[in-house]
DNA sequence: GAAACTATATTGATCTTCGATCTAACTCTG
DNA sequence: CAGAGTTAGATCGAAGATCAATATAGTTTC
């Protein structure tokens, strides 16, 4: 069973790497379940509440209240949705998709920083994967992949 | 400027595949951060609180209280640093490992199944990656890469 | 051994989260 | 189209997490 071992590898891998990539936010003074609503609402583009419950690792109840402040905050918007009179559609204002971008941009920077010091062949090795992790993405919304169910209950 | 825009698309690429990858915690009953602590204790091995400051995204308060509710817990141990009589070594009990233990499985093994439905190509190319992620680990230890200095105050 | 420093704990205020419930709006069935 | 059932989202109360500020106790320096 070497396959299991190196996917083992890779698992343990991209753990620490994800120590140094995310970096955990702590920034501009939103939680961190905050700033998952923002990232989600950047890449599906305006949904409903009951869209986020689905994709958030949080309650509706939780996902009301964090909802409510980021509108107070100026970073998302509600306007009624036409079709259902109890939903709203939220999305991104310009200042919400900024700190998105300003996020993302970030990681990019470091990462390119880093990528710059490896060898020319390992830079090239890395920059090549996007693609491969972009089927996996891909494979996980296709397959079930619910919403982790195992937990309790 | 392809350079970086590959570095662009492979930010991209990574922040979608960490939405499938991490998978939000929620399990156990621990928090977001409560989960980090025992995974830095599995990493770095028995170190004190101050060392976690430096690690966590969060405040050392914060991290006070954490570290009492993962003792009272059982997920961790407080020995007295025979070093120096006002800190304590923290290390992660056999309860403690075996969250953190678990939870790597079910990354790897997550990750296993939608491996399995790459060609073998892509398969090998991505699991030939982890040594280059290990580099970028590395450099990043060595570079300053303090604990994100620019964020306000 | 007093002043300065360091490691951690405590306190009080604020925010997040959850489970349970509530209301309003939608859908269906007959 | 009426009433039953369902769905979207809000509200409430309790529990937990976080922070800034400060307190305490052990250590180092001179």
């Amino acid at each position: 069973m070497d396959a299991v071992r190196a996917v083992e590898r890779l698992t343990r891998s991209i753990e620490d790497f994800n120590s140094v990539f995310i970096r955990l936010p702590a920034s501009d003074r939103l939680s961190f379940s905050a700033l998952s609503v923002l990232h989600t609402l950047s890449r599906l583009g305006p949904c409903r509440l009951s869209d986020l419950v689905g994709t958030e690792q949080i309650k509706q109840p939780a996902l009301t209240s964090a909802v409510a402040k980021l509108e107070r905050d100026g970073l998302i918007e509600r306007r009624p949705d036409p079709c259902d009179g109890r939903a709203s559609m939220l999305s991104l204002t310009a200042d919400g998709q900024s700190i998105v971008s300003r996020r993302h941009a970030d990681r990019a920077e470091r990462l390119r920083s880093l990528i710059d010091r490896l060898s020319p062949a390992d830079r090239t090795r890395l920059l090549s994967i996007a693609g491969v992790l972009d089927q996996i993405v891909q494979l996980a919304s296709e397959h079930g992949e619910k919403p982790d169910e195992r937990s309790g209950k």
